[in-house]
DNA sequence: AAATACCACAACCGCCAGTAG
DNA sequence: CCTACTGGCGGTTGTGGTATT
């Protein structure tokens, strides 16, 4: 049997996107909405795998996405639900809206473990370590965590206050705002997106000219530092419109050939 | 100031499930 | 039922940035 790459490896980019990249993706997708994956390079003028574009659209480019760390709430509902789930982030993610499997899994092996250990309970099965000995191996073993993690923690803490912008802190605002997507109606969100390409004049061919962002941080959706420079600021504007990638999807002149969700 | 260690996270890899033909 | 193909998932790696020595 085997099975095909899925891209011959060959005159195919690989590494970090850039942001011209970028630009071309969330042009098309905008522009022709989800098509197979496969053909997206192709049509799209890009140098990469449609493993690679997917990737880059889901955990980095879609416009409903949260940035920023994780607010104390939502690193709970994570530890709650991985205690239920186990290890399928992608369950996770959805019920923790804007944000990705990537960056929770991440999330997850870089903090809320060290955490974990460090309370003496076993991230595997969210029981209590054998004995707080073990925990106190554990946790040295985990890059020293208590040097470090304490500061984060601090650190975190604080951050929380900034992080929790992101997530209603009042739980019946929290719950609409899960509800609503924290994003606009879907008619609305296509108005807003029509209107914005309007404005900004966003060229859908190439070449890519100067685009800067005068905007910033509307909504509170964009936080902390985005990786991007300056010349893709662009972006920070196309992602406060909180849009939802379906709506564009059902509204594309090319409908999905997969027809599955995001 | 330079070297080194550490951390965070974007991206890749390989596998699996679903499905069309 | 079988095969080929795609999208999606979870684990792992690579890399850039930051902190420490």
């Amino acid at each position: 049997m085997g099975r095909q790459p899925c891209c011959d490896k060959q005159g195919v980019k690989r590494g970090p996107w850039t942001a011209e990249e970028d630009k071309k993706l969330i042009s098309f997708i905008l522009t022709h909405g989800r098509c197979c994956w496969r053909a997206v390079p192709k049509l799209a003028g890009l140098l990469r795998c449609g493993k690679s574009c997917r990737l880059r659209w889901t955990n980095y480019l879609r416009p409903d996405l949260k940035r920023g760390l994780l607010s104390t709430a939502e690193e709970q509902l994570v530890i709650d639900l991985h205690a239920k789930l186990g290890n399928r982030w992608s369950k996770i993610a959805a019920k923790l809206p804007g944000r990705t499997d990537n960056e929770i899994k991440n999330h997850w092996n870089t903090h809320i473990k060290k955490k974990l250990i460090k309370m003496g309970i076993d991230p595997a099965t969210h029981q209590p370590l054998a004995n707080s000995k073990a925990a106190i191996s554990q946790s040295t073993d985990t890059a020293e965590s208590a040097k470090s993690s304490d500061t984060r923690e601090e650190l975190s803490t604080k951050e929380g206050s900034r992080t929790d912008m992101a997530l209603p802190t009042d739980s019946s605002d929290q719950s609409s705002w899960l509800e609503s997507g924290n994003s606009a109606s879907g008619q609305d969100q296509e108005r807003l997106m029509m209107n914005w390409l309007s404005e900004t004049d966003l060229p859908m061919d190439e070449p890519w000219l100067n685009f800067t962002s005068s905007n910033d941080d509307v909504l509170g959706i964009v936080e902390g530092p985005l990786p991007w420079d300056g010349a893709t600021d662009w972006l920070l504007d196309y992602q406060d419109f909180g849009m939802s990638c379906s709506n564009l999807i059902d509204n594309s002149t090319l409908h999905s050939s997969d027809g599955s969700n995001f």
